[in-house]
DNA sequence: CAGGATCCCCCAAGATACTG
DNA sequence: CAGTATCTTGGGGGATCCTG
């Protein structure tokens, strides 16, 4: 058992959900296998490089398999292994918790933000943002 | 409920765990009211000042709570406020799953890197890597 | 001792063009 | 349609110095 919670083994969970999509793109295999096409049609948002990469390292991971037909127009598709699917379980908590606490983290954000302005002071943590540019909205149209 | 899981409430929760510390200083805040200092011992490899952005995005969303007391060398002591708390569960299940099936990531990784070896290509995802430097092996003892 | 300010590095992710 | 290569950008994280 490491010393150090850097090192202890729930680490290996942060990072497997480290990258922006890796935790969505999870979820949106629990129904089955599928093409990335209709991957990017459910998660919504996610560019066709950054799905690819995303798939990529599940699959080096060992969360998800890929099959590949051979044909004239390529066809792909992607699963969760039982390894992957395992980890649907943890996932779902997750999202069980967001379900029921969104909310107070929302309103606890606004707070904070409105106290800042209040202060006149400068930011210094845009709150949710993340690295790259979430699709927070950007989906209007 | 949102069409895209893009948009998807769980995906509150993945942002919430999306910096390389929140979740491993969330997890050494369990044990109780802790000082910075302290703190970093405990979590071992972060920087004071990551540590303070931590603790304030923390804040800011709800989960975490800080008393200053006004006193000549200063002393801050941060804690995990209810909704925090709350977070532990979901937490610990995703530790859990580390804990059972972390082995099975590993050596799915390293298949992966040795087959890519073999093909000779470019690596094109260092697997676990994450952005700055995590101490993945930085502390070896 | 807490934490703000600053500088630097690097990678995730977007956009686009191209290959199979 | 799947996947890669290239360029660009934004911000997280590390290190250091400085202030209250």
């Amino acid at each position: 058992m490491p010393e150090f919670l850097a090192d202890c083994r729930a680490r290996l969970a942060f990072d497997l959900l480290a990258h922006t999509w890796d935790g969505v793109v999870l979820w949106a295999l629990r129904d089955g296998p599928c093409r990335p096409r209709e991957l990017r049609r459910r998660v919504g948002g996610i560019s066709p490089k950054v799905l690819t990469g995303t798939l990529h390292r599940l699959r080096d991971s060992g969360l998800v398999s890929s099959r590949r037909h051979r044909e004239a127009p390529p066809r792909v598709e992607y699963a969760l292994t039982p390894l992957g699917r395992s980890l649907l379980g943890p996932l779902e908590a997750l999202g069980a918790w967001a379900a029921e606490h969104g909310d107070e983290v929302a309103r606890a954000r606004e707070d904070a933000c409105a106290a800042r302005l209040r202060a006149g002071t400068t930011p210094a943590s845009p709150a949710p943002g993340r690295a790259g540019r979430p699709p927070s909205g950007g989906r209007s149209g």
